[in-house]
DNA sequence: CGATCACTACGGGAATCCCCGAATAGTGCT
DNA sequence: AGCACTATTCGGGGATTCCCGTAGTGATCG
């Protein structure tokens, strides 16, 4: 199985896409997409196969606010064939309007994650029977986790500067201030843990909230977790 | 961190050690090991095919806490090669030991990660020469990749409080709120926003609290933000 | 059909958090 | 040295959140 070196392509954009290409062709696909998100960025990447009708109509649609494919993966270890997903208002929705773009629906999403928060997703389609579906897959699935983390991996590093100029600096305090809060300890609870008062404690998370640009401490929790600055517990 | 004997469930032990022994087989490997932490439930996972000594000899030692393998691959989204290790004191310490114990030199760990945070990482050895590990190794990547992934995903689907957050259900109107927790309101402001008491938000921001074992609210924001629950605003 | 459970809704009062002001120590720049 | 800036520390008091009790509705079940 041979790799392209995407870091290394003159055209990244093009290059990722002719990668994504490359891989329909090899695993007998009939499109490819790869959506890799970067919350600490607040960027997402995305490669795609379709065709400009198909992708222009996604975007005008909002679709990647609904698109079931894109929330099950967020939530899956496992790789999430489409068959499996839930027969709900969206589904039929996205699901019907690719039909009519001409995208079967045979299809599953492949999750990866890094150590900072970030996901990237690899989709496949193919416009076939479910038995054929079962057998190309079951022949695949293995290749395709190692493309899914390759591009993945190729993607997060070449946005890795952006992701450490983007990051706040909350000093070493407020960080480990912030990781107690997360882990639902109170205000109090953090002060006897840290062997300072409880006021103290509530001013460097009063600076975190100011750093984080944040209204409340909720609120700061849940972007500290989404950039990857501190981890959920 | 608590730490899951699952020798305590010894069908489950066996079930591990044996899918694990199976993949040794399957993909000629001396060795084969397992390690699931998730930061969540506050738990971590461990099987392995090494023997007894070994195993002893590695909890005496707390190689856990130094171990390169295990340091590098948290770190990292794609699999790590050992021979891509710095040769750190750590590094001479454990793999001096090991050798001692007769494990090879030749190993790799494949990281995978769920979407709250946890991290699995299975990692597979042979005592051979660099030649000959590169080639088998190139073979059976992709399968490895999809093997981790099964057993992460068996494991974390199989620890109860993580099965719990992995299928919360939470209703409408918890998610309404807690999205607007998120956003930075305060129970006043979403009082207002929906028309209702700020008490009746605080009962459902409780009920929330509940539903997701967080003790707080920041943790209770934290842990839907981490599995995709609700959105980062 | 009665019992039970989940969801939604509200209020009182205690606990906690958050804004204000203030002080000291270290760091970097002029 | 003087100045500006940040990190760290603390207390008072108002604002907010949290715990307890209560209650109506609808769904499920024996």
């Amino acid at each position: 199985m041979k790799l392209i070196d995407l870091g290394a392509a003159p055209d990244v954009k093009t290059q990722y896409e002719e990668f994504l290409q490359q891989l329909c062709d090899q695993f007998e696909m009939d499109h490819a997409a790869y959506a890799g998100m970067n919350p600490a960025a607040g960027t997402i990447h995305g490669h795609v196969t379709y065709g400009d009708e198909w992708k222009t109509h996604y975007e005008q649609q909002q679709f990647q606010l609904i698109d079931p494919t894109l929330h099950m993966s967020q939530r899956s270890i496992a790789p999430v064939d489409w068959s499996r997903l839930e027969r709900s208002k969206d589904f039929q929705h996205v699901f019907q309007d690719a039909s009519d773009f001409g995208i079967g629906d045979q299809g599953m999403t492949v999750p990866v994650r890094g150590p900072f928060g970030d996901i990237g997703l690899l989709s496949v389609t193919r416009d076939c029977s479910k038995d054929e579906w079962k057998k190309v897959v079951g022949n695949v699935i293995g290749d395709l986790q190692s493309m899914a983390v390759h591009i993945h991996d190729s993607v997060m590093h070449s946005d890795e500067l952006s992701r450490i100029l983007y990051h706040p600096s909350l000093s070493s305090r407020e960080l480990e201030i912030l990781q107690w809060v997360a882990a639902g300890k109170s205000q109090q609870d953090i002060g006897d843990i840290l062997s300072i008062s409880h006021r103290t404690v509530e001013v460097h998370l009063r600076s975190s909230r100011e750093k984080l640009c944040a209204l409340t401490t909720p609120q700061a929790v849940g972007r500290a977790i989404a950039t990857g600055l501190i981890y959920p517990s």
